[in-house]
DNA sequence: CTAGTGATTCCCT
DNA sequence: GGGAATCACTAGC
């Protein structure tokens, strides 16, 4: 049997804890992205963290910028950022105020809203590749620099906030090294970053960061 | 299935 | 100036 999602908002006290332990928690959370044509619900299957100012492959391993500011903020707001010149990626800042560690989205399964999320991604060949990558779940969701700095934890009351869902047991987490990450020292290093839901179709395949030549 | 590469623009050095 | 927390497409096995 199984249970009815929770459809109360994740509190900001969810977010504000290591991100090694909010990453992992957040499997089976459900993100709501409300549009005028009505909402689009993603169940979280696979994230990424990156942990603020011990981290080389954080983006605020260097500082604050204005690019990442809303990383050094208050837990439970929305980072978005633009990357490849084309593509945003979406992440949930945790920790306290100041500390700007984040959670990257990296996948999930549309549980509402698909023929919304289908106009958006035209190139996807069934709905398990709607939201299958960050920057394909962030353009399911339509979600651009215009949501940076975004509060998650106010249901209803923004384009985009987070329900508690269903967690996942641990004994369904996966765990393995980031993917595609420069300065993420290759691979016997540090941490379990990115965590997913065992065997589900929706989790994106590994990518090992590959340099890339200069244009001739 | 895997491996290689072009697209395209912002931001920091 | 040049790299970037990626994707889509192609070739080849």
């Amino acid at each position: 049997m199984i249970a009815t999602p929770d459809r109360t908002p994740l509190p900001r006290n969810f977010f504000d804890r290591p991100v090694l332990e909010v990453a992992p928690d957040l499997l089976g959370r459900l993100l709501v992205r409300t549009t005028p044509d009505g909402p689009i619900t993603l169940r979280l299957t696979e994230v990424e963290a990156y942990d603020g100012p011990n981290d080389p492959g954080s983006h605020a391993y260097r500082g604050r910028t204005p690019r990442n500011d809303v990383m050094f903020g208050p837990p439970g707001h929305v980072y978005v950022y633009f990357t490849y010149g084309m593509w945003h990626c979406m992440n949930l800042v945790c920790g306290p105020d100041g500390q700007a560690s984040a959670v990257l989205l990296r996948a999930g399964e549309i549980v509402e809203g698909a023929e919304l999320a289908r106009k958006r991604r035209l190139s996807a060949r069934n709905d398990k590749e709607l939201a299958k990558g960050p920057a394909r779940l962030a353009t399911a969701l339509g979600v651009d620099r215009a949501l940076d700095g975004t509060d998650a934890c106010a249901s209803g009351e923004t384009p985009l906030y987070v329900l508690a869902g269903t967690p996942v047991p641990s004994d369904q987490v996966r765990n393995g090294p980031r993917t595609g990450v420069a300065g993420d020292g290759g691979n016997g290093d540090a941490h379990p970053w990115r965590y997913w839901i065992a065997n589900d179709p929706t989790v994106s395949p590994y990518r090992a960061h590959v340099p890339r030549r200069r244009r001739s």
